[in-house]
DNA sequence: CTTACTTAGTTCGATTTTCGTCAAAAGCGG
DNA sequence: CCGCTTTTGACGAAAATCGAACTAAGTAAG
C-alpha cells in the first residue's frame, strides 16, 4: 500500500518516471496508481512533461516533480557571511549570492537581511513567493532541530534559545529547519553530491572545527542537537596547546584555521586566519604545508578513532582549509590507514568536497526540500488539503 | 491507516491493551481494530486475557501478546563460554544456562552445542520446538548482519565467512539473527532495561573493550558492521603500552582485563586476568583499585571524545571488569565532565547496566524479539499465511 | 501502407476494506 | 432494580482498490 506521499517519493528519487513504471515498482493496480498521480498534479507538485521513449509500444508520459512552481530557499549563515540559495524541489540551484554579514549583529538584522535576499532571488530567478514552501537554514552553532532555536551558541551572541522560524512563519505561509551548518553540510553531499553513502562523516576545517554524521541514512543530531562537536576532543601529545573552551590538547587547538594562523605568524610568516594559510600553502609556502600536512595528522588522529568507532564509509572534508586539501588530506590519510582496523579502512573513502562555495547553502535547501517532499508531510497537506477544499465545495 | 503490525507494535510496547484503546490511539474506528484483531488472534500472536477493572461501564478485555506459543531464544557466545536463554516475545525469561565453551573448537561443535541447550531449556519450560520463532545469537566479533556471517574475527578461528544461520535454517522453520555481542547488549539495555534513550552507548569492559551503539532508537553497525570497536582508539599519554592490534597507545592496551591483569602482575600482585583483578578490587587491594580507576581515567579519554562527538543521553558501563564499577565508574565520569562539553554532558547519565549475568543473552534474544514482531514482517507473515489459506479452504 | 503487436493510460463495474451506527453486553451507583 | 457509562459485536453504507475491457499511440514486418 503506497500512499500518494510515497508515490511522489517514488518520482522525486528517480525510481520510477511513468505511471506504468510506478504500478511495477508498487505492485499496486495502474488505475490506483493513476489516481494517486492525478491527486499529486492537481496538487500541484507533480506535472506531465514530455512523452518518453517508445520501448516497443505507447511512449509513456514522463512524470516530473512540478519544479516550477515549488521552490526552497537554502541559508548558510557563517560567523561573517551569509549565502543565500534558491533551488527548486528537484535540487536544481536557480540563484544564490553571498554577502559579508556579521552573525554578531543579532537575529533581526541578519533574518531581515535573508528575508530581503530572498525576495531579490526569487524576483531574479522570476518565481512568485507562494512558490517558496520551505527555508532550511545552517547556522554556525548548535541547535535544538524541533524548535529552531539555538543553544547556547559560543559564536552567535543574542541568538541563544531565539526562535528563528517564527521570523518567517509570521510572515509567510512556509515552513522553516534550522540546523547545524555541518548537518546541512553532510546532507548535502550524500543528497546533491555523488557521494552515496548510508554512513558518512563531513569534517569541516574552517576556523574550528565540526562534523556533520549521517547515520543508517539519517542525519544523527544526538541528544541535546550536539552531536559532531569533534573541535574539543583531544588529540594526543598536544596537551601544551590551549582552546579557547578551557581545556589544553583541543583538536581545535591544534589544527583548527585560527590556530594554524597564530602558529604560523609565531613562526615569523604572518597570517591573519585560516584563509591565508591556504593561500600561503598555495603559494607553496613550505613552513605552511608542513603545518598544514601536520595538521591533517592531528586530525587523522582523531578522525582514526572515529572510523573505529563509527565505521563510515565515507569522510568527505570541506571548509577553508579543505582548499589545501592535497596536504591536508594526505596527513589525514596517512594517520587514518596506520592506526584505524583494516575492517573498517577497507572501503573507506577520504576525499575532498565536491560542493563548492555554495555547499552549505545547498545543503541547507536540501534540509528544506527533504522535508516538503517527505511522504507523511505529504500525505498531511494533501488531507488538509482535501478536508479544506471537499466543504467549500458544497 | 495502522496495518496489523502496526497493531501488534502497539499491544507489544504496552501502549494499548484493549480494543477500545486501539481504537483511540490509532484513530480507526472500532470495527476495523476489531477485525484486526481478530487476524492477529487467528494467527496465534495474540490473545485475550483476564477483562481488565471498568472505569464505570464495561470492562474491557485485555489483549497480551501470545506468549505461550512464541518464544526465541538468545544466545551469548563468549570467548570462553556460552550461555543461551529461552524468553517468551514478551521478554521474560523463561530459562537460561551458561556452560563454559571455547568458541576456538569452531562452528559445527558450538552451533551443536547451542542446538541441545535449546531442547533442554525447551523441555524444562515445557514449550514445543515449533513455539520458538527465531534465534538470536551475540557473537564475540564483527559479523555481517545481513548474511550472520563473521567477517575475520580475531578470536574466532575457524568462524570466518561460516554462514551461522544456516545450521539452524536448515532444521528448523525460524529465523536467525547474528550479531556482535556488544549491539546485542545494547539493545537489551534499551528494550529490556529501564534506560530508555534513542542515542545510547553501551560500553562492555572485558578482556577487551567494545562498545554497541544505539543511533536515533537503532543500532548503528557501520558500513561493515565493524561500528563499536573502540578498544583501539589511542589514548593520550599512554603511546608506550603495546596492543596485540600491532599499534600502540590502545585503550584496550591501556585499560582492559588482560592489560590490567598484566599490569598488576608486573607491580608484584599476581593477577590471572580480569576477573582476578575485578576479585582483588573486591577484597581492597590498594594497588588494584589504583590501577582500575585509572583504567576508568583512560577509558573516560576515549569516551569523553565520543560525548562530544555522537552526543548520546546515556552511557551504560557493563562486562567482567564492570563488577567493579565503584571505582571504574568514578574515573569514567571525572573525566567526561572534565574534558566533554556543557551541552553534551548536560543530560547525560554514565551507569553500569543493570542487566546481569545474562544481559547478552537476553539482549540476543531482544534481537530475535524485535525481528519477529517487526511491523513489516508481521504483515508479510499474515499475507503469506491469508494466500496460504485460501486456496486451501476452497 | 497496412496489419499485427506492444506498451501506456483510462473507464467503469466488481470487490474488498473501512467506517459509522446501532444494539447488546457488562459493570457501577443510587 | 434502573439509569448511566464504557466496551464489544454486527451489519449496512461509503470509500478505496482492483481488474478487465477499451482506447491511445507507438514499433516492426510484410
Amino acid at each position: 500500500m503506497s500512499s500518494p506521499g510515497d508515490i511522489l517519493d517514488l518520482i522525486s528519487r528517480g525510481d520510477a518516471g511513468t505511471r506504468a513504471e510506478l504500478a511495477r515498482v508498487t505492485g499496486m493496480a495502474r488505475s490506483t496508481v493513476a489516481q494517486r498521480v492525478d491527486t499529486l498534479i492537481a496538487y500541484g507538485l507533480v506535472e506531465e512533461h514530455e512523452t518518453g521513449a517508445s520501448t516497443g509500444g505507447r511512449p509513456p508520459r514522463v512524470l516530473r516533480l512540478a519544479t516550477e512552481r515549488n521552490c526552497v530557499v537554502g541559508v548558510d549563515l557563517g560567523a561573517t557571511h551569509c549565502r543565500v540559495a534558491l533551488m527548486d524541489i528537484g535540487g536544481r540551484l536557480l540563484a544564490d549570492r553571498e554577502d559579508p554579514l556579521r552573525i554578531t549583529e543579532g537575529p533581526e538584522p541578519v533574518l531581515r537581511h535573508i528575508d530581503d535576499r530572498m525576495h531579490e532571488l526569487l524576483a531574479q530567478a522570476g518565481r512568485p513567493l507562494a512558490a517558496v514552501k520551505a527555508i532550511g537554514i545552517g547556522v554556525p552553532g548548535p541547535v535544538e532541530f524541533a524548535t529552531g532555536r539555538p543553544v547556547n551558541p559560543p559564536i552567535m551572541p543574542g541568538w541563544h534559545e531565539y526562535p528563528i522560524p517564527d521570523y518567517f512563519t509570521s510572515r509567510y505561509d512556509l515552513e522553516v529547519l534550522v540546523d547545524n551548518d555541518v548537518n546541512a553540510l553532510a546532507l548535502g553531499e550524500v543528497r546533491h553530491g555523488s557521494t552515496a553513502a548510508d554512513n558518512l562523516l563531513f569534517v569541516k576545517i574552517g576556523t574550528g572545527i565540526g562534523c556533520g554524521i549521517i547515520a543508517g541514512g539519517r542525519l544523527h543530531r544526538g541528544a541535546q542537537g550536539a552531536a559532531g562537536d569533534i573541535g574539543h576532543i583531544r588529540v594526543p601529545g598536544a596537551d601544551s596547546a590551549a582552546c579557547r573552551c578551557g581545556n589544553t590538547g583541543c583538536l581545535e587547538a591544534v589544527a583548527g584555521g585560527a590556530a594554524l594562523a597564530a602558529r604560523l605568524t609565531q613562526a615569523g610568516v604572518p597570517a591573519a586566519d585560516g584563509r591565508a594559510v591556504v593561500d600561503l600553502v598555495s603559494s607553496g609556502d613550505p613552513m605552511a604545508v608542513r603545518l598544514v600536512r601536520e595538521a591533517g595528522r592531528d586530525i587523522g588522529d582523531v578522525l582514526a578513532g572515529l572510523v573505529n568507532f563509527f565505521n563510515p564509509e565515507a569522510i568527505v572534508v570541506g571548509g577553508v582549509m579543505a582548499a589545501a586539501h592535497e596536504h591536508l588530506l594526505a596527513g589525514v590519510r596517512e594517520v587514518i590507514y596506520q592506526r584505524s582496523l583494516p575492517l573498517a579502512t577497507h572501503r573507506l573513502t577520504v576525499a575532498p568536497t565536491e560542493a563548492g562555495e555554495a555547499g552549505g547553502a545547498l545543503g541547507a535547501g536540501r534540509l528544506a526540500i527533504d522535508h516538503v517532499l517527505a511522504p507523511d508531510n505529504i500525505d498531511r497537506a494533501l488531507a488538509a488539503h482535501a478536508a479544506g477544499a471537499a466543504p467549500a465545495a458544497r
